[in-house]
DNA sequence: GCTTGACCTTCCCATATTGGGAAGGTTTAG
DNA sequence: CTAAACCTTCCCAATATGGGAAGGTCAAGC
């Protein structure tokens, strides 16, 4: 299997391929005497790993950490949980952050008229000292 | 004043103004005969207003809307509280994405027995079909 | 007046994670 | 055999910023 079906089994773009390759992420693939990348269920097998973990937000370096864990049979589920929870921290964090910046906005947003007369609270809260 | 004692005075670094004005977010800043950039009241003004706009997470194009709008004597509050409407849109959707990595993710820890043993439904998860 | 340290300048490189595309080789179907 | 659809590597792009080198300038103390 080459890269291209690799990518369309896996959802895993050929160009994310070759760059997960790149950084020691994944084994470079096998190749072909012409030099074509070559993919097994095994390296499909990781690729989804990788792609799953990358939607719940997974960095680089973590995902390497979980594959590493993954492929640890002697692993212990309390390490997985940690990174795990890790994680979550991380993202509740910037999900604070972020709704911080909504709230603040929506107080804003709320008391501008909205209308074709330039005075705005927004604007206006920009210009004030650098709270 | 110079680039130093303007970041001192605004909190935006000197890296950083020099970059706003090479990417032409700031009128370039007047010049000493020694080539030093001098900046004034109305220079830490716009850093200032600048500064606010990216703690409430606006990206630098959406910052050098929100300039001009600033300098436009006839801006309509109506134009101002849009873009502030979109950019909650905008983080509402981001936060929304990072929501339902922590449910996922909570999900999956809580299921998890976080003891010596290897067998884990969060590692396990990545495994699956791509959901 | 000179030295020294703290500034300033521009220029290049690096970050993280892709996507886009060029130039050139390979494979496959017709 | 040809044309299309692959593959390869290499370079550039994005965001917004930091780090640092090489060299010029300024201010204070001696």
């Amino acid at each position: 299997m080459n890269i291209g079906q690799a990518a369309a089994a896996t959802g895993v773009t050929a160009k994310r391929i070759r760059y997960y390759e790149q950084i020691g992420l994944i084994e470079p693939a096998g190749r072909t005497d012409a030099g074509y990348r070559h993919f097994g269920e095994r390296d499909l097998h990781t690729l989804r790993f990788i792609q799953s973990a990358r939607r719940l937000g997974f960095s680089m370096p973590k995902i390497s950490n979980l594959l590493a864990l993954w492929r640890d049979q002697n692993r212990s589920s309390a390490d997985v949980k940690r990174l795990a929870k890790e994680h979550i921290a991380e993202l509740e964090l910037k999900i604070a952050e972020l709704q911080s910046m909504v709230d603040t906005l929506r107080h804003l947003s709320h008391k501008c008229s909205g209308d074709a007369r330039p005075d705005c609270p927004i604007i206006a809260s920009f210009e004030g000292e650098p709270s």
